[in-house]
DNA sequence: GCCTAAAGTGTTATATTTACACTTTAGGCT
DNA sequence: AGCCTAAAGTGTAAATATAACACTTTAGGC
């Protein structure tokens, strides 16, 4: 190939992945301690490096794969992230993403083997390098978007009830909802659909399960919660 | 040094700028036409590569200054654009930053020694390779930045009317505003200073400047607009 | 059959947003 | 001097959106 920028200096360049999940009406992010130095112990989010024939987004999305076996992740871009010291080895430019996964379609026994954990992200432990400096701009990112956006349905099963949508929608925000308000914009909202199964899982009574119909959303997309 | 990752492929990283700019009640972006291959002669951001030796803020940094003159530039990041074949010569992966300058702070000198002139930006020629996209994110992000954050005063001169300031959000939103609704909101704000000095330019009769007064505006942040 | 704990359900008050039209003023022109 | 013009400046009422608030229903466990 033809060199065109020759006199110009190459770095290395890296992903960096902030996949959140929802459990016991937290929020929770899965990160791990490096396997590698530097900073070999340390906390860390799970990443890669990018490579030359492949496009930053698939990097990303590779790597996602890597780690959770799972294809078609809601994914976004957080940004570039690049002092000159960020990384203690090398100059490396680390692009963050984030993720959404229901914690309930993930296999366990990739925890243990990639040594990832699911933490409570108001509870999160030092983390290596600026990862905590991504994790923050991805929570805030996040929070924007499932305002707007249905995405939120991510990290949750695909039926689901009223209460943990609500309970979902109150860690991501970190304040309580009142639940009539709550409820009387999910039945605006026509895509968010009651099917007649009941979840008996957390209370006597039971409660009846929702779905999110992309179709009928499709049709008239406006969401706001 | 040490090198850690040595197995892995390093890339150029350029950052690329949308410089905006208010004039004539029109946004407008600063673009020109490109002086190397590839992509020779095509209309184009104007960008740099980023050194080994500075983070990736300070190479856009320091792009501006290379084409404005300008230090203090508002500046913002818009996110990697990471496409295997997005440059045709060779791969780089390009951060992109939006800014904010006053037209009329910019020396027009520069203007024909860097080949870059002022467009509208709802009436811009194709751009070289994913420029474009980038315009299109950075405009977003700026439209929504305005919105909540007192950044518009960026794109004015310190004494401002309030039909300018009028004009300057109806050309990021792109639709007209109430007058009386506009200049309600701008009561609201103290820190939206009204000074004794008129304007002549727009009005036989007139019309006062005010100015923004950041000391006022950090004591109790709060931007609406 | 009684206790419990979560599910489910409407109305009112408050705050925010939108719609809307006329008066004032100074310069330019005749 | 007086008239015309074009932009500056000003308040109120209606509509919409948001926020506050408490009781009934239900099924399982004891």
């Amino acid at each position: 190939m033809t060199i065109f920028y020759n006199e110009h200096s190459k770095v290395l360049v890296s992903v960096d992945c902030i996949i959140f999940g929802f459990d016991e009406n937290k929020l929770k992010v899965l990160i791990g301690k490096r396997k590698m130095d530097p900073g070999r112990g340390e906390w860390s989010l799970y990443g890669g490096f990018v490579r030359l024939d492949e496009s930053v987004d698939d990097a990303a999305y590779r790597t996602l794969y890597e780690l959770t076996g799972m294809r078609n992740i809601y994914m976004r871009q957080v940004g570039a992230f690049g002092s000159v010291d960020r990384d203690p080895g090398e100059r490396v430019i680390s692009i963050a993403y984030y993720a959404l996964i229901n914690v309930k379609d993930y296999d366990h026994h990739l925890l243990e083997e990639h040594g990832v954990e699911w933490v409570d992200i108001d509870e999160m432990p030092p983390l290596y390098s600026d990862h905590m400096e991504m994790v923050k701009k991805a929570r805030n990112l996040m929070r924007n978007k499932i305002k707007t956006e249905p995405v939120g349905f991510r990290l949750l099963p695909s039926l689901f009830t009223l209460t943990q949508l609500q309970r979902l929608y109150e860690a991501v925000n970190g304040e309580e909802l009142d639940k009539r308000n709550f409820r009387k914009r999910i039945k605006e909202m026509d895509f968010i659909e009651k099917t007649d199964l009941i979840d008996k899982t957390s209370s006597k009574r039971g409660a009846f399960l929702y779905r999110f119909n992309r179709r009928v959303y499709d049709e008239d997309p406006n969401f706001k919660l």
